[in-house]
DNA sequence: GCAAAAGTGTTGTCGTTACACCCATGC
DNA sequence: GCATGGGTGTAACGACAACACTTTTGC
């Protein structure tokens, strides 16, 4: 690399620095229910044996959605392609890594409750594995380094997102009823929507969800058989579901 | 820094690449009712002579907002502390700055049209000026590395919080009519709305604006004067103020 | 009075809420 | 029948768009 610094800068006097930059993401899903982050156990110094999202260094050739979907797949076995994928935001604290200068770019994934989402053993981690997001109604904390700070501003983007966009189906398998799209949005807010309420505003809302012609039988087979959907093409809804009523079942 | 790449790649073959870290500002102001950006013409390779985003190298010492709010007040002269300033996103793409590998954090900064808003010649930056974001229909393009597709990414969010936070109030100064709100609307949406909804909706919504109980008379000293407002505490809008509805004046 | 901009009234429409109710199924 | 979850009806309420109208000022 030819020297930019000391071209940019007349003065002459002041260097910019040369920093490393790691992808770490923050992939939720719901399992029976409940939101759930993946978390791997750190494997080496620093935070050896503390919880810590998973990520890693950007490598050559990459950029930051690049290692992103990398790591995702390394950590997870999950395919990229076939995840919602978008940007949290840059964490660049001096001290974040007592290692030195890193910074990190931060991913929020979502998945659907696979069939073995358990996130498989990583290169740099000693397990993995999914973790309650909220315990009552506070956010799991104690990660590694800023992890955190990252965890809380995803879900808050997530929480955000449910209103706005259509973002809710990414956590459905390509069929899914409208119950459980409710419980979607139930325990990424972690909290309860009116049942016949809800039904009929993702139903009537454009582009949201495409009804399939077929059903499902409700587990354990007791009540009247669900409409199967599937995404639709929108991605704003034009409708936003805002949070703040909160009824009973 | 100690060697962290090879420490934590098990493997041992693949090491972390090491990157120049660029924080990029998309600065907006509204000057008479006309959304403007604020853009420098590059002084050296590469791209030289065209317009780009302002922005500069990260520092020892700083993390990427320091560095925004750093080059904000060597390019504009603005006071960083008064300013809104939020991430918009990062950039990494490999081939983004032809001198070697640079990656940068864009954020977005609103400021109201001060008495002398123009940006000062800043130290990597032949001159500086503000430019208009749309013309016609569309945004203004044609920008150096990928600034124009950061430049939309920006505008594109600050036209999403106009809808959902109170953020309108940062374009304009400590004191303002609620035609100066509209006009901050109509000028980054692009568009023009209905006078009399707007103002009983601005003057309804909670926590968003706060009555001075002073007046101030119209440009021209003709016409009923306007109550004057300050900014409110709140920062989301319980009831969004949506697009979609474009009247006449 | 007139022009201009601020601000209010009014009405129909549409989305939302709260809650009652019906439907389809397995047991 | 009964329990269970899916789905619809409905009436009161609130927000909103459209647009007419009044108010307050300088000239």
């Amino acid at each position: 690399m030819t020297d930019v610094g000391t071209a940019s800068t007349p003065m002459g006097s002041i260097d910019p620095i040369e920093v490393l930059v790691t992808a770490d993401l923050v992939i939720l899903t719901i399992q029976n229910g409940i939101l759930k982050v993946a978390l791997v156990v750190r494997g080496e110094d620093p935070f050896e044996g503390q919880f810590a999202l998973p990520g890693g260094f950007l490598r050559v050739g990459e950029n930051n959605l690049d290692a992103a979907k990398r790591e995702l797949e390394e950590e997870t076995g999950l395919d990229p392609g076939r995840l919602a994928l978008e940007q949290v935001g840059s964490y660049s604290d001096v001290d974040r890594d007592p290692r030195g200068r890193v910074i990190t770019c931060a991913f929020l994934a979502i998945a659907p409750d696979l069939p073995n989402p358990r996130p498989r053993r990583g290169s740099d981690a000693r397990s993995a594995s999914w973790v309650n997001v909220f315990h009552g109604a506070d956010i799991k904390v104690a990660l590694a380094f800023d992890h955190d700070q990252i965890l809380r501003d995803a879900i808050r983007q997530a929480q955000r997102k449910l209103q706005y966009s259509t973002i809710a189906t990414a956590f459905c398998l390509p069929e899914f009823t409208i119950g459980e799209l409710r419980e979607v949005y139930e325990a990424v807010w972690n909290t309860s929507l009116d049942r016949a309420n809800f039904h009929r505003k993702v139903k009537n809302a454009s582009e949201f969800i495409v009804p399939t012609g077929r059903t499902r039988h409700p587990k354990g087979n007791r009540g009247r058989p669900a409409e199967l959907y599937r995404a639709g093409e929108g991605v704003e809804l034009l409708n936003p579901i805002l949070r703040g009523t909160l009824a009973r079942s």
